[in-house]
DNA sequence: CAGCATGACTTGCAATTTGCAAGTTAAATT
DNA sequence: AATTTAACTTGCAAATTGCAAGTCATGCTG
């Protein structure tokens, strides 16, 4: 007991609950692109991520926002952009990217290099020590350039 | 080149490729109740959980399957039953599970006592070591009698 | 051994949720 | 003033979920 009653939750398990907020195929990417790939832009998300469609990301950062892992802020130089940030909740799920990560890597055929995944696992604590201190910082240098190499379709229209 | 073009992914990131396999609502709970209570039919993973219908509860533990989660066995005592079990790639999804748990015990109100939660955290390798070895030794014991306890809808018909 | 119970699923829909494509609005740029 | 750009809506069609009920082999019981 004790829990509010706000967003229906399936049970009271802290599992059920964290799938309950972003158990779903477009939340943690959204969040990986924040966290590791220093996107804070509605188009960064839309054009150099897996495809994502206008209204989903619409929706999902609409949540993600209620929930309290990202937060919006105007950008007081041009007025239309709105930033996003991740939030200490929100960096606070490194830990379930980065097993995302090592998972992926080691039993399925993925683009990112063994050698260097296996690396990052056997030096957890250093990672996540780092991503924090990004966040913390606000160090927008991309954690992961293999990553920013994108194998998804490019999508980019060419500007001059 | 590199990955098989099999199952539809959305790109090589393997945290995207993870996602595509089991970035639903249920799969990870189905791995959950493998992996931390002991279930292993059909029945347990219907009536104990959080309520999954029978026909999405099919189609995970199908899914799960073809994906090499999971294995399907038949009971040689009483030859209804099916056993489900984890494979190595499931039970290395370990990580993964006690993240969540970590996260939505500290961010979300739930149903687990924090200092146990904490406790885990704080000996996550160790936890981890247990969790692989009952799986190695196929020690059906629940690792998280506190999980047991669900607080789920019991939805339970009164069947006399 | 007839009859009920159990385990593991299907099936049939209705209600959501997703995925496109196109449209809208306000704020820069040219 | 006309065009771009950023961030979203809107309108559907298609796919996925959720719910209730039904099937179909066993297994158990009197």
């Amino acid at each position: 007991m004790g829990a509010k009653p706000g967003p229906k939750r399936r049970s009271g398990c802290p599992v059920s609950i964290s799938l309950d907020i972003f158990g779903d195929r477009w939340s943690l990417l959204i969040i990986r692109d924040l966290m590791v790939r220093g996107f804070h832009m509605f188009t960064e998300f839309e054009t150099a991520g897996e495809g994502i469609a206008t209204n989903i990301l619409a929706d999902r950062l609409q949540r993600l926002k209620a929930a309290g892992i990202i937060t919006e802020e105007a950008e007081a130089a041009d007025r239309r952009c709105v930033y996003y940030r991740l939030t200490e909740k929100g960096i606070d799920l490194a830990p379930v990217l980065l097993d995302l990560l090592v998972w992926g890597s080691r039993h399925e055929e993925a683009d990112a290099p063994c050698a260097i995944v296996q690396k990052m696992a056997a030096n957890r604590d250093q990672v996540l020590t780092e991503v924090r201190r990004r966040w913390e910082q606000r160090d927008p240098t991309p954690l992961l350039p293999w990553l920013s190499g994108n194998a998804a379709r490019p999508k980019q229209k060419k500007k001059k």
